[in-house]
DNA sequence: GCAAAAGTGTTACTTTTACACCCATGC
DNA sequence: GCATGGGTGTAAAAGTAACACTTTTGC
């Protein structure tokens, strides 16, 4: 049986098949603290708790082109740092049917988190607090912005969101995807203010600055931060690095 | 409309869906080198290539609990460090029909690795060889035993092969995963020569032991290695750290 | 005693942390 | 000139790397 011989053969719906989605956790920085946005789910089931937002992999879609479909028809960003989170499969966790979800992480900087909440009015921002430090892990909770009352959520949706916090806890300061939440030009000051408030506690100002800047990811702009009161910052734009070389 | 109504009026089957499966890289260590077991594809497609174990995902079966019934039926291995590395399903990766593979990545002491691949017929052992080193990424080639000589991977397993040496490399260190590739009692350089190993680079004696021992993650069991004609080290055993504590 | 590898002490170096201080700007 | 936050110098501390050396075993 030659190879095309066989794929002709081959029944594709011999065994029946849990559905596909991703879910996005569309993370951002609010009164210097993690925000997530959600949506109220209005449907059965679980309506009424607040859930992650999401959609079904196309048959013929790759699931990061799906990932981008969500983000661009749910929160109408077209553009952002997103990466796979981890795929969460338990047979119970959707009610309806089986559904597996790829979950998500974007990211998104202060002015694209709020253009979001404006734009989408299916959208609510809710501030994510952490009960642990560090790299712990644990349980984390979501707050509605004004009241600062628990959103409950739904599904797994919880324990997505805490394995959000926990990756980026994780990479933030190995890695560049600090920059995912700062606009194109931005302080030193501003910097910090990302990672303490994605880390959740004070930094050290000069040595934070150095570790900054020795990592060469930094390019000053020359230009300087205007309507301050006091002396302005300057702004630094991040530099992507040379592709790679190592020994 | 109530919860219970929603439900039974739902309809599962309302799109076309991808397949679920899960795929191993079963990974140990041979001449001091990482290794994975393979099969050899006689089926088609790809048929004389050499595949990853995997299976497919049951509806009614979890994630995890999929990947560990492949562990045992494909490799006879009951229990082993097994974690979930990524999730790859470009709509092209298998010519047959769209599957989504969750690749996980299995640990193996070199004498289940040896075990596993006396028991089971069909599994073959290759050297991964990667062309890069620390975490810079890139393509790795699987080699026969004695020969050397490439074996060409199905699919997209090269690509997952990869991945899961990234992962290993960028968690060695600071992780506890180091452990999972030895037995229960181990010496300080069969720990070393696991690190050495994955990192693909000689490291300082020294300083690795002390890095090691200050990590209290070992306890001595006060017991000597054997059998060598030289003074005989102390063996360890890893001892897990308290569940967690944070400031 | 010799060879081989285990295991340790010391020094030098690099990176990180903390504190103090100076600088620039608007009011 | 004063308040405010930006930015820098210095010194202490911690962690890491390298080397030389001692120890213990089988033959």
């Amino acid at each position: 049986m030659s190879e095309a011989e066989f794929l002709s053969a081959y029944d594709p719906e011999a065994f029946p098949r849990p559905s596909l989605a991703v879910d996005l956790v569309l993370l951002g920085l609010r009164e210097g603290r993690p925000a997530v946005l959600l949506r109220r789910r209005e449907a059965h089931p679980q309506a009424g708790r607040w859930a992650l937002p999401g959609g079904f992999v196309g048959i013929e879609e790759g699931i990061e082109a799906a990932a981008r479909r969500v983000l661009a028809e749910k929160a109408g960003i077209a553009c952002a740092h997103l990466e796979q989170l981890y795929t969460f499969g338990a047979p119970d966790r959707d009610p309806r049917m089986r559904i597996v979800t790829v979950a998500h992480l974007a990211l998104l900087p202060e002015d694209a988190f709020a253009e979001a909440l404006d734009r989408e009015r299916a959208l609510t921002a809710a501030i994510v607090e952490v009960a642990w430090a560090g790299e712990a892990g644990g349980p984390v909770a979501a707050l509605s912005l004004r009241e600062k009352e628990p959103l409950p959520l739904a599904f797994d949706h919880a324990e997505i969101l805490a394995m959000a916090i926990l990756r980026l806890r994780g990479k933030l300061d190995w890695s560049e995807v600090g920059f995912a939440l700062l606009p194109e030009r931005f302080t030193l000051r501003q910097l910090q203010d990302v990672h303490e408030g994605i880390l959740g506690h004070p930094l050290n100002k000069p040595a934070f600055r150095r570790r900054m800047l020795d990592r060469g990811w930094l390019e000053a702009t020359g230009e300087r931060e205007a309507g301050a009161s006091f002396r302005p910052a300057e702004l630094y734009r991040f530099k992507r690095p040379r592709p790679s070389q190592e020994a």
